[in-house]
DNA sequence: GACTCAATAT
DNA sequence: CATATTGAGT
């Protein structure tokens, strides 16, 4: 069993620390500005796309006129046009749906920054994720620390890593996506009495791009009575994909609408207001 | 203000 | 159930 741990080892020492390497990591997480388009009333956006349909909806936060009654309804259409600014629309985000391959780029980050430097900022701005928020990392990561806690209590040789199985008994309540992911050696906190990190790095300038099809869908995570998504990575439907813009930094945030139909997944309930935001990460890793 | 943690809400 | 949100302490 302890092959297994030198194993990655050592594998994590050469896929780490280089920057050359290091620097690509740049993913756009939602669909560029798909949502742009409700209260201007007549104008329509073309859509000529033979795609899925996007819609959405989605409550606008109550600039709240002064005054009162809120429009229980569903939107209002508040001050627009003539001021002629761009909306930052203080939207309410859907749930970000970390999958596999998210959370890889989230520990490849925190990897190469180091424990030290691993703060939720950083690591968000290391992961050029677009639309990822401080927050969600900030929340991810607590999740995560808990999860290299349990692992450092518990045995090493059983240690459920991998993937696949993970039968813990007692409290298995934080992971899944954790143990799916090859979590690096020792992120596994080792006190330092007097040393100090190395990886003197400096936050990536993300202003890079590459020629890579990589492109992003909103997929829906249609659950309830399903267990554990597949795997998504393979475009099993026959759509594939679409190129965006990215945009990164700046340009507030996109929502997928609802998934409209899909080819599956949705049967009894489905027209919940379920909405989840996922990246689609593709292709390489 | 930003970070961490626990508890809680959705 | 997985995330988000909030509150308190540093």
């Amino acid at each position: 069993m302890r092959e297994d741990e030198s194993n990655w080892f050592s594998k994590w020492e050469e896929e780490l620390p280089k920057p050359e390497e290091l620097i690509p990591l740049s993913q756009t997480l939602i669909t560029p500005d798909l949502a742009i388009a409700f209260d201007i009333g007549s104008s329509q956006i073309l859509h000529n796309h033979h795609h899925q349909s996007f819609q959405h909806h989605q409550q606008p936060p109550a600039i709240s006129t002064p005054s009162s009654q809120p429009n229980s309804g569903e939107f209002d259409s508040s001050e627009l046009g003539g001021g002629g600014d761009e909306p930052a629309r203080t939207l309410k985000r859907p749930r970000l749906v970390w999958t596999p391959q998210l959370h890889k780029r989230f520990v490849d980050a925190v990897a190469h920054l180091g424990i030290k430097n691993a703060v939720p900022k950083t690591i968000m701005q290391l992961m050029s994720v677009d639309g990822l928020t401080r927050e969600n990392v900030a929340s991810h990561l607590q999740k995560y620390r808990l999860y290299l806690k349990r692992m450092q209590g518990l045995s090493s040789g059983g240690g459920g890593n991998g993937a696949g199985g993970f039968g813990s008994g007692g409290d298995p309540a934080t992971d899944h996506l954790f143990a799916s992911s090859p979590v690096p050696p020792h992120f596994l906190h080792q006190s330092h009495p007097n040393s100090d990190n190395f990886l003197p790095y400096m936050p990536v300038a993300a202003l890079q791009q590459q020629h890579h099809h990589h492109q992003q869908m909103a997929a829906v995570a249609g659950h309830h009575l399903h267990r554990h998504v597949g795997h998504f990575g393979a475009a099993t439907n026959g759509q594939s994909n679409h190129q965006f813009l990215s945009r990164q930094s700046s340009q507030p945030l996109h929502r997928v609408g609802t998934p409209v139909h899909n080819s599956y997944m949705d049967d009894l309930e489905s027209a919940k207001e379920k909405k989840a935001l996922t990246l689609f990460p593709i292709g390489d890793d």
